[in-house]
RNA sequence: GGCUCUGUGGCCCAAUUGGCAGAGGCGCUCGACUCAAAAUCGAGAGGUUCUGGGUUCGACUCCCAGCAGAGCCA
């Protein structure tokens, strides 16, 4: 049976199969024939999940693969980022699976967060039953894609079965003094009367209610992170052959380890009770050359100095003045340096000179010690400030350019040279300097060496409804004491006036909830009304996969010793600092806290690009959809539509596709297809409407090329393959397949399998031989495409007369034999330019080759023109005669 | 300003250890089919591998300098 190929038979396809299409074939057989991957797909799925083929078990006799992708936000809507990372994911696990592992692929929720408190405010709807129909939607769609996960391990962090065992990691966390409390600056929306975190500050101001943000001294949670700083950072060294470089670099930049001097300037007069100022410097040897102080507005002396003196008023404006203004505005370069003379004087530990001691702007408490001693003559920042205030300069490193005066310098001399003005340290090369101007610190018992960190300690309060709340009951007799084992969870109260915005905390307005009896003595007392950084929930969630309804403990010891560490994370590279570090100290608390037996959660990371779409603008309309865009033209005014940049998809930019429409229009193979099939994973790939077609005519071809050879019984021919070349290109085309799904080149495994779907759709077999190849490498051919076309390649399967699933098939195994080549093509080079080619055996000789190269006419005439030099011979490559 | 990554036909991208620059897709041109078009099938064109140096018998690949873009940090 020949498959009708005109016009009217593919437009029936796009319409989703009219009747038409039967009249051309036998009606019988037009059920199965037909390309109908609406039916194909959702049948599958089902038989699928009624099978259970995707769930997961220990099997201790086999090696296990735990595959997992950056859990999602359940907004109700998937992006094709989304549809992207989870392709990735699916097409490794589906791989694993049939290459004899015991897979772990389980997906769930990232569900607690702010979305759903705004939904809350804007629609009235609670956030919980928001966040529980997203997820239904969410894991609808992810379904209709086919993804191969393990659904009994769905998890939603927003659910109390999750969030009590936070609550306990909280509690056990606190015990180990890993948990604390102190004051620190936050952005604050006095409107909103919550806090913001950075990325919510646009330009000063709230970004719900355009507000002006200020700094607020506030008592804040913090997760003691900086305690594990030196073991996350030691610990990179395992992840190298796993993670990508960057995200290593990203991760070591943010710890930020310098290695320095801890020096105690003493305060000529002290002041509140303290008589000396630490700082945190890497240039100890600069010491000699210090003129002033400077210190964080935040610092705790900052305004105690000034008091008192004449000056009191204008330091506290500044001060105050400083401490409301953005901290990255603060620290970009182009900020106007300031500062005030508090007043006060500090000692010079080596020198006795008294230095002033000033108010910097530029300054961050969160740095060191929040003081630096100012060395203007080697520091640039210090040589502008000093420049401004008028403060003297003092140069202790000289090379031969150094001026003679400080007055004449108009930078600062920042690179290496040796000391002067630095009493028995003249003459020292600086570098050398360092260390022993920090050993007759500590001599004196005025410094020591230190390592200082950039990490700092990770405040986790949130000011927030929907989120994990804090287990901590406040009590006056008894102060901090945490809400006793029996009574976690601490659930969420549901009747929040989401009508009052005004008041801050939706828990600390609520009228009852956070009123309780003092666990220990039974007096009234108050809950703490703060909610967790949604940060901690993805801390820890990949471990609470491996026994989701564990009820005794977070996860059960054995499973998450089976399963982790995860073998492949997939997710965006946005999250290469913040989440994966927090994961990566999660791991190593839980294991200290007798949980688990591993140091690092995630063994291999691929960041993978993003998706992008050219951008389309009208001078009239700003920018425009895709669907607004018709020929070029704007679809309201007829105007010319301006193509920007290739950039990636976003809701501001309009360019962006819905992935939903196209699985509908093309099948979620399609979709998955396209997805992987252009760019590597860890690049950017660019949407385009054409190449999602080619991938849709593509996978409509090989339904084809299989249909048909079907309908003419290839499948059911009982006799050996013919060694033909189409089957050779099969198992060369397996080969390469195999090691390049390794790599995770999926776009170069694809091209692969249409080169061999493209020479098969050009053979016409005759002998039964040939057609038992044909049907061979088809066969080949849908094994090696199942992974991405999961569906399609099930039902040709079937069709192709098995019985069993291909998702339960070993992936298939390449014979050796038949794609050896007795003959190699040699490349001749004379003098490194191409001269011949010459077909020759495999196991010639370097003799062997030689005397054929001699015979090769064209070679002949170079070799005539002068003696060989060199000949070189590169085994089943070249040759290249230097002449 | 520092660090990292990327740069190959018009476009997305291959090229495994330094060894023939081209696998695959999109687009384009031509042909077959058609009254015509679409679709389908077949054929084809298309290059300073960002630039300039260096190492080498030989460089897309390694090194140095620069340019452009992206990311991170300041």
């Amino acid at each position: 049976m020949e498959f009708a190929q005109n016009g009217r038979y593919r437009a029936d396809l796009y319409d989703c199969f009219s009747i038409v299409s039967v009249f051309y074939i036998n009606p019988n057989e037009a059920f199965q024939m037909e390309y109908n991957f609406t039916s194909i797909e959702k049948d599958w799925q089902k038989t699928w999940e009624t099978a259970e083929v995707f769930t997961s078990k220990v099997k201790e006799d086999m090696e296990k693969f735990y595959v997992l992708e950056m859990f999602p936000y359940p907004s109700g809507k998937l992006h094709m980022g989304h549809v992207r990372n989870y392709s990735i994911g699916d097409v490794t696990a589906r791989c694993k699976r049939r290459m004899g592992k015991n897979v772990l692929y389980p997906m769930g929720w990232d569900a607690f967060g702010l979305p759903a408190e705004n939904a809350a405010m804007k629609a009235n709807v609670h956030p919980a039953n928001w966040t529980y129909s997203n997820i239904d939607q969410m894991r609808q769609q992810l379904k209709a894609l086919g993804y191969s996960y393990d659904w009994n391990r769905e998890i939603a962090t927003c659910h109390p079965d999750y969030f009590k065992w936070e609550q306990r990691i909280f509690q056990q966390m606190l015990d180990k003094k890993l948990v604390y409390r102190k004051s620190s600056y936050v952005n604050w929306c006095n409107d909103c009367a919550t806090v913001l975190a950075n990325e919510q500050v646009e330009n000063g101001q709230c970004w719900r209610c355009g507000s002006e943000v200020e700094q607020k001294e506030l008592i804040q949670w913090f997760f003691r992170i900086t305690d594990y700083a030196s073991e996350l950072l030691r610990d990179l060294d395992k992840l190298k052959d796993g993670w990508p470089e960057k995200v290593l670099t990203m991760q070591k930049n943010w710890i930020g380890e310098s290695h320095g001097a801890m020096v105690t300037f003493r305060l000529e007069e002290s002041c509140n009770n303290t008589d000396s100022i630490d700082v945190f410097t890497t240039r100890a040897d600069t010491l000699f050359g210090v003129t002033f102080m400077s210190i964080a507005a935040e610092h705790p002396l900052a305004l105690e100095l000034a008091k008192g003196t004449s000056a009191e008023n204008e330091v506290c404006d500044f001060v105050l003045k400083v401490r409301n203004e953005d901290k990255i505005k603060r620290t970009s370069e182009d900020y106007e340096k300031e500062g005030i003379f508090t007043g006060k004087y500090a000692i010079n530990p080596l020198t006795g000179d008294r230095i002033p001691v000033y108010v910097a702007n530029f300054v961050l408490m969160d740095y060191g010690t929040g003081a630096v001693m100012a060395v203007p003559a080697h520091d640039q920042r210090d040589f502008d400030f000093a420049r401004k205030y008028k403060i003297p300069l003092k140069i202790v490193i000289r090379d031969q350019n150094t001026p003679e005066h400080p007055e004449m310098m108009t930078e600062a001399f920042v690179e290496d040279g040796i000391m002067c003005n630095s009493q028995e340290f003249d003459g020292t090369p600086n570098r050398e300097g360092i260390g022993a101007v920090v050993n007759r610190l500590s001599n004196e018992g005025l410094g020591k060496m230190t390592v200082n960190y950039r990490l700092r300690d990770w405040g986790i309060s949130r000011q927030r409804y929907w989120g994990t709340p804090i287990p901590m009951i406040h009590c006056d007799k008894c102060g901090l004491v945490k809400v006793p084992d029996n009574e976690l969870p601490v659930t969420l109260p549901d009747d929040i006036n989401w009508q009052d915005h005004k008041s801050g905390s939706p828990l600390a307005a609520h009228p009852t909830w956070k009123h309780v009896k003092c666990p220990e003595c039974g007096s009234d007392a108050l809950r703490d009304c703060d909610t967790m950084d949604t940060f901690v929930e993805s801390s820890w969630y990949f471990l609470r996969y491996t026994s989701p309804r564990f009820d005794h403990a977070p996860f059960q010891k054995n499973e998450a010793n089976y399963w982790m560490g995860v073998d492949q994370y997939i997710g965006g590279v946005e999250h290469a600092v913040m989440h994966l570090l927090y994961a990566r100290f999660f791991t190593k608390v839980l294991r200290d806290l007798g949980y688990v037996d591993i140091d690092e959660p995630f063994k291999r990371l691929l960041t993978q690009g993003m998706v992008t779409m050219v951008t389309s603008k009208c001078e009239n309309h700003d920018w425009l959809l895709p669907s607004e865009v018709e020929n070029g033209k704007c679809i309201h005014c007829g105007n010319d539509v301006v193509s920007g940049r290739v950039e990636k998809m976003s809701k501001s930019k309009k360019n962006v596709v819905d992935p939903l429409q196209y699985i509908e229009k093309y099948g979620a193979d399609t979709v998955r297809f396209f997805m992987l099939s252009d760019s590597p994973p860890e690049r950017d790939l660019e949407w385009s409407d054409n190449a999602v077609e080619g991938s849709h005519k593509f996978i409509q071809k090989v339904w084809k090329l299989f249909v048909k050879a079907h309908s003419r019984g290839y499948f059911d021919l009982d006799c050996t393959p013919s060694p033909v070349s189409v089957l050779k290109t099969a198992h060369k085309a397996l080969k390469k397949v195999t090691s390049d799904m390794d790599r995770f080149h999926f776009n170069t495994v694809i091209a692969e399998i249409r080169v061999l779907f493209n020479e098969i759709s050009a053979m016409e077999p005759e002998t039964d031989g040939e057609k038992a190849a044909y049907a061979s490498a088809l066969i080949t051919g849908i094994h090696m495409l199942n992974p991405f076309a999961p569906h399609m390649t099930e039902e040709l399967w079937k069709i192709a007369g098995n019985s069993s699933m291909l998702v339960n098939t070993p992936w298939p195994q390449w014979d050796e034999e038949l794609i050896k080549e007795n003959t190699f093509l040699l490349i001749v080079q004379v003098n490194g330019k191409l001269r011949d080619r010459i077909e020759v055996g495999v196991n010639s000789s370097k003799e062997e080759i030689e005397s054929v190269i001699r015979e090769s006419p064209k070679i002949q005439e170079f070799l005539s023109a002068g003696p060989l030099k060199k000949f070189i011979y590169v085994p089943g490559r070249l040759v290249n005669l230097v002449i």
